[in-house]
DNA sequence: ACCTGAACACCGTTCAAGT
DNA sequence: ACCTGAACACCGTTCAAGT
């Protein structure tokens, strides 16, 4: 039997589920109605509209990246408790991003003002609080560390990474790309030649940003 | 007298104004066309389908990016050249994300492998080349700069810095917010209550980053 | 080459009605 | 309280036809 709540978290389910096979497009109100075996308007009392239930989704993404990310946290790793919950968080972002790539590009389009929203950025904050970061400045590396780091987990999934030589249009294959429109690229066609090591790449950032963190936490 | 090249661009900038105007779900293939004054059909040729013509939404923001970044260098800044290049991208990322702030989402869900998009790219890599970032390096910073920059304008424009009492929902002025969920927001409560400078807040990032990119000249 | 007009298979959401 | 069914005002895109 059925609780208000079960049914709200059945729809969120089917739509998730929707955009993981079918991709973000194909969660329309009728799509997620009959996928749970009902008309499209028995899920207005439950989600509101669809903006709402894309906020839904939005924020079932956050709860994830949260439980992925203190989940992480018993990996036993070096270095102090603080560094395990930035990491951690970062690892649940990109994991969550791995599951839901054409979902996740929606947190960076609609504010989640949730509790769930904000039990995790409380995560980060008590983390950067132990690290030794001053109050005042607290906030705003939270921001730069979130930012970074929901950027990089969306970037890669959604191919903005991608190379020409990529997923992406075969432009760079038809031959006629200028060298003198991009004459770095052609100083650094040694290094651009192989597809990077993502995760390696995604742990040498983390390290960068964590040099920056300390030395907010000396200065 | 229209050339193929000039239609183009007339639905492009049709398709821009409609966004700025009524939101990027305002911008249909039909709307666009009514705008100049053609059946939907026309565009068809012109700009392939409506995923091509965000695309070229994409692709005209970048480009829009670019030259308002390398305006930005007129401005005789103290420091090297290579900072006022990198600065300028992030002066460019953020203007354009103003003036346009339903679109730049689209920024973070599509690849943009253009020649536009490469050029843009090029600029980072010379300046990341002229401070003495070893080649190797080069392609990972430019990846966490542009990531960083790209995901804080759109942060900004978008509101997902907002706080509760901001632009969000009124979730936080429901009064019942259990600050046992959030211990750390309690500890900063302080640091929380004034909205933040986000010109001073961009400014300090830029300098973490640019102390991040120093360090890996030197390292 | 470029555009039109009718048509098809979809959308989100309203309203009144059922149980 | 929860759901249905018909209806309305939209979509993107096809096809055949016009000039």
């Amino acid at each position: 039997m059925y609780t208000v709540a079960d049914r709200r978290q059945e729809i969120l389910d089917a739509a998730l589920a929707l955009a993981d096979e079918r991709g973000l497009d194909a969660v329309s109100m009728r799509a997620v109605a009959s996928r749970i075996g009902v008309t499209p308007m028995a899920l207005y009392p439950h989600v509101g509209n669809k903006e709402a239930l894309l906020d839904g989704l939005v924020d079932r993404l956050i709860g994830d990246m949260v439980t992925a990310g203190t989940g992480y946290l018993g990996t036993g790793l070096a270095g102090p408790a603080w560094e395990g919950v930035l990491r951690g968080a970062a690892y649940g972002a990109r994991s969550v991003a791995r599951a839901h790539p054409t979902v996740v590009a929606l947190l960076f389009a609609r504010p989640a003002v949730t509790d769930t929203a904000v039990a995790g950025v409380d995560l980060i904050y008590q983390a950067l609080l132990d690290a030794g970061v001053p109050p005042a400045r607290v906030p705003r590396l939270e921001r730069l560390f979130t930012t970074f780091v929901l950027g990089f987990a969306i970037s890669e999934v959604s191919g903005r990474f991608a190379t020409g030589s990529g997923t992406g249009e075969p432009r760079q294959s038809r031959g006629r790309r200028q060298p003198d429109l991009a004459p770095a690229h052609a100083t650094l066609a040694r290094h651009l030649a192989a597809a990077p090591d993502w995760d390696a790449e995604f742990q040498a950032d983390l390290a960068d940003l964590i040099v920056l963190i300390r030395a907010a936490a000396t200065g």
